[in-house]
DNA sequence: TCCAAAATGGCAGTTAGTGCCATAATGCAA
DNA sequence: TTGCATTATGGCACTAACTGCCATTTTGGA
């Protein structure tokens, strides 16, 4: 990487930075891009190069984590068991989400307070779905139309959401791969109830 | 209903109707809050008083539907079993769906050109599932911090979700209904992998 | 017929976001 | 080291989404 690279993405953290922490502090609506372009002490134009809306100030610090844990679904060899692969990815939520605890409880904190930010989150984790369960469909070479590999990425996915927000509504403490294992486990023996005519 | 609310209740309709063809023939981001509002013989203001942003003007056609799957969930009555007050909640999506395929097909592709409508989307869909959640929650009166009601209300949506997609993709030609009876199965016969470490 | 309440819409103002262009910084090659 | 081509920067002008305020009109009912 060259030093050129490397000065950009210092520059691009620190809008991030000092967006997060205008935030946090003023609340997201009442904070102006020309704020936060004065803070990190670049002109409003530049800031928009590097991030092209003012939700994806915060909305990055979570893509981030979720791209990284679709690498690490990838990264599996193609023949890993499905079930295996998507623990895999599962298992990059948990960590990434506990290692960078503080910082997600604020960012969706932050979400929670603020409607258009909330409704570009749930866009983001709609799109990494819709990205796993591509990658699903692809290793499990099914006929076109098998619905099986959208709906094991989705229920993954969901099991994710739902442990997330447990996690998140515990301010943190809850212990969030005891939380994942038991959810997992309950799908597995049946004990969620299926809608049933 | 007063004939003022009925009045009103026409003009709403007025401009959503509107806008949905303005949208559809201009595409999303080349159709402004004026050009609707003078299409509907309204001033921009008073749009405005109907709908709080540009996106509300097509979000609303499906909000509609999702509001009503809820209150024929909520219509059940409370000794109800859970699967099958579940299935009151997915017949009605599945009916609202297909009645108005035609429309529903239309704001899907038009969502599917716009970021910012994709987003305000899946808010709507996320909102959407809390809603159910907490109404499942209620209705199972299990101990605070039990996942099985979330997981429940989740899977069930993620179904929903998920078929619609296939629906969607499939240019509406396919039979939701179907669809929906086929992703069951597959889900309460164990045929989809769950993750496992 | 008149009145109180409520809907309407005009106007001014803020802010997000974009295109264009001049300027400044930077890596590289001579 | 110097000069050049490339690329980042940021200023300016502009569009369009929204908001608060207030005057005007409409309307349902007494």
């Amino acid at each position: 990487m060259g030093l050129r690279e490397l000065k950009m993405e210092r520059t691009r953290a620190l809008i991030a930075e000092k967006a997060f922490e205008l935030f946090t502090t003023q609340g997201f609506e009442h904070t102006t891009i020309e704020q936060i372009a004065a803070a990190a002490e670049v002109g409003p134009r530049t800031l928009y190069r590097y991030f092209p809306t003012k939700e994806a100030l915060i909305v990055n610090f979570v893509d981030i984590h979720l791209t990284a844990s679709l690498d690490s679904l990838r990264a599996q060899p193609d023949d890993t068991p499905l079930a295996s692969a998507l623990y895999a990815l599962v298992e990059s939520v948990i960590t990434s989400t506990t290692e960078n605890a503080e910082r997600v409880l604020a960012v969706y904190e932050l979400a929670a307070r603020t409607p258009s930010v909330q409704a570009q989150f749930s866009g983001l984790w709609s799109a990494w779905r819709e990205a796993c369960a591509a990658e699903v469909t692809r290793r499990h070479r099914g006929k076109p139309g098998d619905m099986c590999p959208s709906l094991a990425a989705a229920t993954t996915m969901v099991v994710i959401d739902v442990c997330v927000r447990h996690w998140v509504e515990s301010g943190g403490r809850a212990n969030m791969r005891r939380l994942v294992n038991k959810a997992l486990d309950l799908l597995r023996s049946g004990e969620v109830p299926i809608a049933t005519p």
